[in-house]
DNA sequence: TGAAATAAGTTTCATTTGTAACTATAATAA
DNA sequence: TTATTATAGTTACAAATGAAACTTATTTCA
């Protein structure tokens, strides 16, 4: 028998590389879902789910909550700005501080959006009984906060 | 009680960003375990680690292996060659497919990260129990069969 | 006070990445 | 044979990204 590959790294059996993989299908065709209809991009998009969540927030908490470089929110924000979909001003008690809003363009096809992508979310997570799914959810949590301690 | 959020999607709850941010931390985790000691990149790192297991492939083989672009492949294989820890040529039988090989210093700085990454990944691994990674593993197989079938 | 430090956001520049077009070779088929 | 199509790899150009510098506003504290 071949013991070539004995104690060496097999990158399909390697946890980043088979987490990437994954990842990169599912963001792939979740951009896909809305980039060329609704001519917007994945930040653009996660920023405005949290502003349809979190209306009234700035581009700092904005970036914070979905863990986002300050500089492709401001990026983010700017086009979505050009575009009509995002109204920024700056906060009269802090006039750094920006407060941002979807516009009624914005929030409409936000609400347009929205079920595409969770009805994907949905077919991915059909693909798993319940007790996979609860697996899942726990995998995820204990994996993350592993990685995001200090 | 707030019914703000009701049917609404919830960022941190949504797997593909669920997924796309634990991937994130630990691929710059993994490069930068790398990057500035042997100033290599991802796409160098993975070429090389799959040349290791697999000599003598060509550029396209490379590439599905790896699940990589062909620019990207061609792009890092200059690099890797430039550097002189790829040597390539072309095939006798074929004069388009190319046949790479690691050099003899491809091959020895390839030595010195494979247990640094590996170690990186033992220690994400012993977070989780045996019960837990043989979840993992049957999450991750599920997930992927289902996003890549046609 | 007011000088220094900090914070929010933007801009700039270099690097990376993605798409399409291109070159060269090989396979197919009229 | 030779015209067409397909394949391997590279190049070129545009768009996306990242790091650092910058502007303006606020806070700290000597």
């Amino acid at each position: 028998m071949s013991d070539n590959n004995n104690n060496h790294l097999v990158l399909e059996k390697f946890l980043p590389y088979r987490l990437s993989y994954l990842t990169n299908i599912i963001s792939r065709s979740l951009a896909r879902l809305y980039s060329e209809k609704f001519d917007i991009n994945p930040h653009e998009w996660r920023i405005m789910a949290n502003l349809y969540r979190y209306p009234n927030i700035s581009a700092a908490e904005t970036g914070e909550k979905i863990a986002m470089d300050k500089v492709a929110v401001s990026r983010a924000i700017k086009s979505l700005c050009d575009k009509g979909l995002l109204h920024k001003i700056f906060s009269k008690e802090d006039r750094r501080r920006s407060v941002l809003n979807l516009t009624k363009e914005g929030a409409d096809m936000y609400q347009q959006i929205e079920p595409l992508v969770t009805c994907y979310e949905d077919s991915l997570l059909q693909s798993l009984n319940s007790q996979e799914l609860s697996q899942l959810d726990h995998l995820l949590s204990k994996l993350t906060s592993h990685v995001t301690e200090d």
